[in-house]
DNA sequence: GCCGTTTTCGGCCCGACTGTTTTCAGTCG
């Protein structure tokens, strides 16, 4: 590939520059739309399409035909198609930059570039913006003032955005989201909310907010009024009869939409997605006559010909779903969490009754991640609460057992024998606070040195119950020697769960590679956990390789890795991430009660 | 350009919203 990267992203946009080529010059229409699905397949694959073509395999995507395909092949092999050039070279060039930017599209770019004749800029956003402080696309035919207005704002906030350039984490999207639905429940009218798309899906981390309000259809105006004056707006983009978007400090999107009892369901499945989910949805469907819609099912999909001629009559039937459960059954399928809406094979297990019934956050039975305030003089954070703090905590969500997990102490200030001594001493404090309701254990994050040995002396090791072992220096070292790193970091005794394992930090950090099926076949034979890290920033290990993992006979613990008692209310966002791996709750080891916990823990 | 249990031709999703248009074009999802 000539050591170009073709990321997905990258690939897809090419194929919409070639889409917004094609459209000016008034090409067949359906070919446009044709490089739009090209695009949209491509930026929603879970594999990269530059390993597909390596692998052959490139005309089994759906939507990439003889033509796309072969052009796609061109482009991995020389970098670059000469047909898309051609394309391309048709129209002035910042016409492509121009429809980077959301709501100017390529009709609205043409027209700009060429009245304000900025044919050869290579300035062309802050080229527009200028035009538009002068007043001069208010003058251009077609545009006025609000266009104009709209267009200045669209560039400013596509900038901001670029500069800030990262999705929310998934707890706070999820926060902003609940904030708001709370608001509109304010009104009597909304009967229902939930929220949408990636969001209800909850992937780790978010774009934009989208949210779906059950209402009668004469209360719609009510609550659009309502929508676009909560307190965090800082501007309405549009608000209609049935569906209102606005953006929410800090430059957040919101969009909601508005449906009636009746159709609920069939509009709450149509937003969730994934798109992918859908798409095979509906080509499920066709196979049984009938066509979706976020209005409900049609039958008679088959027979295109005729239903043209019934709906011409109104006489063709739609079926209404006021529940998604309904909704899915009608094609008889199991109804499908939404967090396995993605597209993989979760059709195939719904038709044959065998989805998995994934773990919920309420089956979980305690928190083995956790960090006090109590001074071991760590090499990392410490804590904010004591541990009695703590333990109330726990009793209020309802946990059996909790362990307490701060960092090892700082092996560079302290010496062997000072290090055994303050975790005698922990030990002594934890057996202070008795047996309780909530039973306690004795834990220790410990770092896992470059050379794959314990940040701990071997000694220190029988005053606790069980090791955490965690990366948190030298990131960059190779696949092979963190592979190592690791497996040896795992031979130690005591060791019960792999910590935050990727290291990854959300719009911050990639993880570390691992050899993944190694680790996984060591700690499957072994009986060590892999951890599902609930930590906003982390959410870690990732539900793409959980859902590897279980192949392997992983099993998981979910834990919050908290540093105070607020942070112990994240155990549902881990939770997410394990159902989206597909675990039950038999694959989550913090789900055992107390007894068998203990055995796991203990007898090692 | 893609696709196919009506398969190599002929169909391909469309409703909502906005602005500038006085009946529609552009964009989005």
């Amino acid at each position: 590939m000539k050591g170009v990267d073709f990321s997905n992203k990258t690939v897809a946009r090419l194929l919409r520059d070639v889409a917004a080529a094609y459209l000016l010059q008034s090409e067949n229409q359906f070919k446009i739309i044709a490089y739009q699905n090209a695009a949209d397949t491509i930026e929603h694959l879970n594999r990269e399409i530059s390993d597909i073509w390596q692998n052959g395999q490139l005309g089994e995507v759906p939507t990439l035909g003889q033509s796309i395909a072969g052009y796609l092949d061109e482009l991995f092999r020389t970098s670059h198609v000469r047909h898309f050039t051609e394309v391309m070279g048709k129209i002035p060039a910042p016409v492509f930059e121009l429809i980077k930017v959301p709501t100017i599209g390529p009709k609205t770019a043409f027209k700009l570039v060429n009245a304000l004749n900025l044919k050869t800029s290579c300035n062309i956003l802050n080229d527009v913006k200028q035009a538009a402080e002068k007043g001069r696309i208010a003058l251009i035919e077609t545009f006025g003032e609000k266009s104009q207005a709209e267009i200045l704002e669209a560039i400013s906030r596509y900038q901001h955005k670029a500069s800030q350039a990262e999705r929310m984490v998934l707890p706070v999207a999820f926060g902003l989201a609940a904030d708001y639905i709370t608001y509109l429940k304010q009104l009597l009218e909304v009967k229902r909310a939930d929220m949408l798309g990636s969001l209800r899906r909850m992937l780790a981390t978010i774009g934009d907010i989208d949210l779906l309000v059950q209402a009668d259809d004469k209360d719609s105006k009510t609550i659009i009024d309502h929508f676009v004056k909560y307190p965090k707006i800082i501007k309405v983009n549009n608000a209609g009869g049935k569906k209102a978007s606005v953006i929410i400090r800090p430059n957040i999107r919101v969009d909601l939409r508005i449906q009636n009892k009746d159709d609920y369901g069939s509009m709450l499945q149509y937003f969730t997605g994934s798109k992918t989910h859908n798409i095979n949805l509906r080509t499920y469907a066709l196979q049984k006559g009938c066509s979706l819609s976020e209005y409900g099912i049609k039958l008679g999909a088959n027979q295109k010909s005729k239903i043209k001629n019934q709906n011409h009559n109104s006489n063709l039937k739609i079926y209404e779903f006021n529940t998604e459960e309904k909704f899915y059954n009608f094609l008889d399928l199991q109804y499908i969490p939404p967090e396995i809406r993605e597209g993989t094979n979760e059709i195939e297990l719904a038709k044959k009754n065998k989805l998995p019934k994934l773990v919920e956050s309420t089956d979980i039975k305690g928190d083995l991640h956790t960090h006090s305030s109590y001074d071991l003089k760590p090499s990392h954070d410490l804590g904010a609460n004591t541990f009695t703090e703590m333990v109330e905590k726990a009793k209020e969500l309802n946990y059996d057992y909790i362990g307490f997990s701060e960092h090892n102490p700082k092996v560079s200030d302290l010496t062997s024998g000072e290090i055994v001594e303050i975790l005698r001493k922990k030990q002594i404090e934890i057996e202070k606070l008795g047996n309780k309701a909530i039973k306690i254990f004795n834990g220790l994050e410990v770092d896992i040195q470059p050379t794959g040995d314990l940040a701990i002396p071997t000694e220190a090791i029988n005053y606790l119950d069980y090791l955490i072992v965690s990366i948190h220096s030298s990131f960059g070292m190779s696949r092979g020697e963190q592979t190592a790193r690791v497996m040896k970091a795992l031979s130690y005794p005591k060791v019960r769960i792999l910590g935050h394992p990727t290291g990854r930090l959300l719009n911050k950090r990639e993880g570390y590679e691992l050899d993944w099926p190694v680790i996984f076949r060591e700690c499957a034979s072994r009986n060590i956990t892999i951890e599902i890290n609930a930590y906003p920033m982390r959410l870690d290990l990732p539900d793409s390789l959980v859902r590897q993992g279980l192949e392997y006979g992983v099993k998981y613990m979910i834990d919050t890795d908290s540093h105070g008692v607020s942070d112990m209310d994240n155990m549902f966002y881990g939770a997410a991430v394990a159902r989206r791996g597909c675990c039950q709750k038999s694959d989550i080891m913090n789900t055992l009660a107390y007894e068998d916990f203990r055995k796991w823990v203990i007898n090692k």
